[in-house]
DNA sequence: CATTCATATGAATGATTGTTCATATTATAT
DNA sequence: ATATAATATGAACAATCATTCATATGAATG
């Protein structure tokens, strides 16, 4: 192996928090699930209950909620009551700029997806 | 279970394309492991070879490759070869603005992280 | 050309995770 | 109170995946 100590020390001196970057890691894993980012899409068009979201992506109600609930534990999504149903939305802005801006990367380049 | 049909009429309208779908979380689930994020930011001080990053992140070489092929193949590094030595870099400016994005969300609201 | 250095790859394994099934809440209505 | 509708939760299972170990490539050097 050879020498790199004069580039370590220095990234060393400014190396992120370990902390943020498991938040940051659990954050992305959240949108790195089909079912998660189409039922975000979902809510980007407005509220909707949970068995509409079921429906709608032809998947049982049981999946649809252990969905929701990650999704809320990350604060992605936040609901509220109604009778006996309950409605889900997106819970801000920064959501869906972050799909935004992985759309952009993923349609940006087509050619040859899963190469090398 | 009560009716959605016309909510579900509109939303059907303008699906987004499945594929993409996919694609999407597909790219966020590669940003979605500690390690691999870790690599990123140690990229984003610039280009380094493959030992280096192994001794920065104190994880052995083989592993580092493994996910160097994952963050290669959804193009979210290059490289270059000189000599034995391959070093690799940020393959474009969406890498790290995506990282910024999410960043943001994280560093936001730091009240009760894994609550509910 | 044999050796060494830097990196890549394949198989095996242990851990994580999305879905399903069954069951539990919570709220309305009769 | 019972029944029913909407949602949530827990356990179990199958699939995915990050790491490790062993080995292979590819380039320089003696």
């Amino acid at each position: 192996m050879h020498d790199h100590s004069a580039l370590l020390e220095k990234m060393r001196a400014h190396a992120p928090d370990e902390g943020n970057i498991l938040s940051l890691a659990g954050l992305f894993k959240v949108f790195g699930d089909p079912t998660r980012v189409r039922i975000l899409y979902a809510l980007s068009a407005g509220e909707m209950c949970v068995c509409a979201i079921g429906e709608y992506l032809e998947m049982d109600q049981s999946a649809v909620s252990h969905q929701l609930k990650v999704l809320k534990q990350h604060r992605l999504v936040k609901n509220r009551r109604e009778g006996k149903t309950i409605y889900y939305s997106l819970a801000d802005r920064h959501v869906f700029s972050i799909i935004t801006q992985g759309w952009e990367h993923v349609t940006e380049e087509t050619e040859n997806e899963a190469a090398e």
